[in-house]
DNA sequence: TAGATTGTTAATCGATTAACAATC
DNA sequence: TAGATTGTTAATCGATTAACAATC
């Protein structure tokens, strides 16, 4: 029952489930709880044992003992690495209207491994302003400040109109990582990842539902 | 090339992937094009054109014409009926903290169908506040509110610890779609849907992606 | 007509689920 | 030991991609 943990074999569905095994664990170690098993887990959380199994599978480096299940403190360890929680990567953030001033203003980030250390706009009402502890910057010096910093990830919160032009700018300041809340297809070189979270998609399956529902 | 278009075998891969053929459709609109091919479509999202055709081809009613391509302005009534944006569902919306705020204060919803009612939240100092025109009741009102008024669709942007307590209650509402922001896997009686927003794992694949290029 | 473009059927791929063997 | 629980191999399912036939 010797495993070498394979991250990268970890498929981006179980990467979306890990988050919620994690919470459920730290409930679990608050309480003293010392093992748990996959079975419990997935009652829990409403997913299929085997599924559960085979993704701690893919992260845990000392195998789960039959008839006990798995040590929870280890667990947790083994789920942060594998999201890389971590390790802190600095994030810059670009468009600070109600959107980007409430990511700005979260302060759970850093258990995500997250620390967004700067923002950036156009408006020059905001410029200067702090929010969190995190300073509003002009958008022309977001180039020379992710050179210094050799900052990696940037979060585009402007409207969707302006999320283009923005991640060339990313892209040219050395950017490889972009968190788009923009409803807008980004184009980028090959090398740099979007995630885009899709919030009108999101809203299209609720609205479904519904429809379906009566 | 005659056929009834079967909206319920649109896959939920491809729900995500229509809000982008929308913006992408209406600027060409804006330009007075009035035709469009599923192969143009596709090299501007990058997307492959096989995909673009079948994604089509499940929602628009009229069938494309060879060497033509789709009607621009039919296309996007028929993305706009098959993604409900036509229909507006009334939502409410638990925790107007931060990011309840934001979303509060979004003015784009309506485009995707949504319109947030009204807000509620345990801080007595929000309550009888207003954003964007939209009330903050407190939570004890909530399920007389949604029952009056038939409101279908709950926003949870509680605190994760808050989340499955506010569940609880948004089912007693009569509340059947909810938009969970919090990261909490919650537990719903059959014929509710929960549309999670797991922003923990949006990090994560950013996080994973810059570990692998550096 | 020739060719661009469509829609569909079949093959592939990735992820989930089922069946089962291993082990404390 | 018996049985709970693990890890793995095979079957299924859903979505994507490839190949191709239909048509304006």
């Amino acid at each position: 029952m010797h495993r070498v943990s394979k991250e990268s074999s970890i498929s981006k569905q179980a990467i979306g489930r890990f988050p919620y095994y994690l919470k459920f664990l730290n409930e679990l170690n608050r309480d003293r709880h010392e093992h748990i098993s996959a079975a419990v887990i997935a009652s829990s959380l409403q997913l299929y044992e085997v599924q559960v199994r085979k993704d701690l599978a893919a992260v845990s480096r000392s195998a789960g003992k039959p008839r006990l299940g798995f040590p929870v403190a280890e667990l947790i360890d083994d789920i942060k690495r594998a999201l890389r929680y971590d390790n802190l990567d600095q994030a810059i953030l670009v468009g600070a209207g109600h959107l980007g001033k409430a990511l700005l203003s979260y302060k759970g980030f850093s258990d995500y491994g997250l620390e967004i250390v700067a923002a950036f706009d156009t408006a020059v009402s905001l410029q200067g302003a702090e929010i969190n502890g995190k300073k509003i910057f002009p958008l022309e010096q977001l180039n020379d400040f992710c050179g210094r910093l050799r900052v990696k990830i940037g979060i585009i919160t402007v409207p969707s109109n302006a999320a283009a032009e923005v991640c060339d700018l990313l892209i040219a300041s050395g950017i490889l990582a972009i968190w788009n809340f923009a409803q807008t297809h980004l184009n980028v070189p090959e090398g740099v990842l979007v995630q885009n979270e899709n919030m009108a998609a999101s809203l299209a399956l609720l609205s479904k539902h519904l429809a379906e529902k009566t």
